[in-house]
DNA sequence: GTCGAGCGTGAGGAAGTCGTGAGGAGCGCC
DNA sequence: GGCGCTCCTCACGACTTCCTCACGCTCGAC
């Protein structure tokens, strides 16, 4: 989570500085208008924390001239509470408004609520194997370019714990427990089954399964391809 | 663009209602947390304004409540100033905080700014597929060249679910408590009728839907045109 | 080579899910 | 009150999914 901080009193920035980095946050700084709307294009942060009285070029066209291509959050901190500046400042495009002197605490907070509004989504949203792709977001599973699988709901479930352990062996108890529920430990041999329909549909010669392995008397595990062959 | 105001004291929602409504917002009213939950999943405002120190139900009881089931921006309005409560009321899942007492252009900016997040498709503000164009701004449904079709509203709020998570899978239960709330996860059977009729009002061939997708026992998806072939 | 355990796979019935027509309740509007 | 619209209930047929059963295969043990 990448924050750009706008303020032309260098005491201010670094003390912004190392309190939002030991919080996390990787920081960029600017200590004028310019500089502000250069390092937004250059960094890409997630959230901009803009000061109204930079000299040069002002918080406001700040504001502005990030509107043009981007939506990222901006909060703007200023030492002016009237309520004319924030109104300005907000109808510009600034998502919220805080005065100076602020509580440390709730300046994090506010940037927390404005970044919560944008990040979610974080993680690896798709595996591909072979001419198979699985998009765990949209739930649904493609062969390559653009033929459209169907599995059943207990079908997915199982691809799905075995394609997001990659690699490692996922024993059948697990399996079972996870999608049955803790009262079936072991196999009546439905999951047996699962797995051969999972294999018709997803290897290209379901006897010698490819990417779907069973072990022997362990359970199974999906082989990712080798990137490096 | 709706807004629910919940407050306990009359003479302040009656202040906001003329104010808000005078300058265009459709407002709905509640005077404590209870009716203020009841509210939200009646009338589904685009924004809620919501004080903190409200009987029986609290103002952060209700956040937490709403967050449940919808990410409805909520704007805070409260007597205390202090770092705490701030920080407590938007990590708990407010969008901003305001004290009383305050300047009505600010509140009237702080609001604009977060409908604008939410309101405007951050990417598009229309959808097209086959001969349909879904105008989510007008909120309309235009079959081309020229002839309007008639949804009722929660014929329009499924279909703006859906084709807002274009490819994905959306399930059955988040349709549900997105649109009647969270004491519905389970379909009685309403659901499957109100797609079947934004089939018949949108699908060339209804029985074989191209884009409203069923997904058996896990919810819908709409596929888009793909614009590769 | 024989045997048995573990696994894959086909067939088929039970149970559940979905689509759709008919129709009643509630509500605002003339 | 009558009308039109929307929401929701109910019921039934069609279809999908789940699971059982049975049988054949593979592979290691002896």
């Amino acid at each position: 989570m990448k924050i750009l901080v706008a303020d032309d009193d260098p005491q201010i920035v670094r003390a912004l500085t190392l309190t939002l980095g030991a919080v996390g946050y990787d920081v960029a700084t600017a200590g004028d208008g310019a500089e502000a709307l250069r390092a937004a294009v250059d960094e890409h942060p997630d959230v901009v924390m803009l000061d109204l009285g930079m000299p040069l070029v002002g918080g406001l066209e700040v504001i502005e001239g990030l509107r043009g291509w981007s939506n990222v959050p901006v909060l703007v901190v200023s030492g002016r509470a009237g309520a004319a500046d924030k109104v300005e400042a907000l109808d510009a495009g600034a998502d919220d408004y805080i005065t100076k002197p602020f509580a440390m605490d709730e300046l994090l907070a506010r940037l927390r609520a404005l970044t919560r509004r944008t990040s979610p989504t974080p993680d690896q949203p798709a595996e591909t194997f072979g001419d198979i792709r699985v998009d765990f977001v949209a739930k649904s599973v493609v062969r390559e370019p653009d033929e459209a699988v169907r599995l059943t709901p207990t079908e997915w479930r199982i691809l799905e714990i075995l394609v997001r352990n990659p690699g490692r062996l996922v024993t059948r108890e697990d399996i079972l427990t996870r999608i049955w529920g803790p009262a079936h430990s072991s196999d009546g041999g439905y999951l047996r089954l699962y797995v051969s329909q999972l294999r018709k549909k997803l290897e290209a010669v379901p006897a010698r399964p490819r990417y779907l392995q069973t072990v022997q008397g362990m359970g199974y595990r999906f082989v990712p391809d080798d990137p490096g062959s």
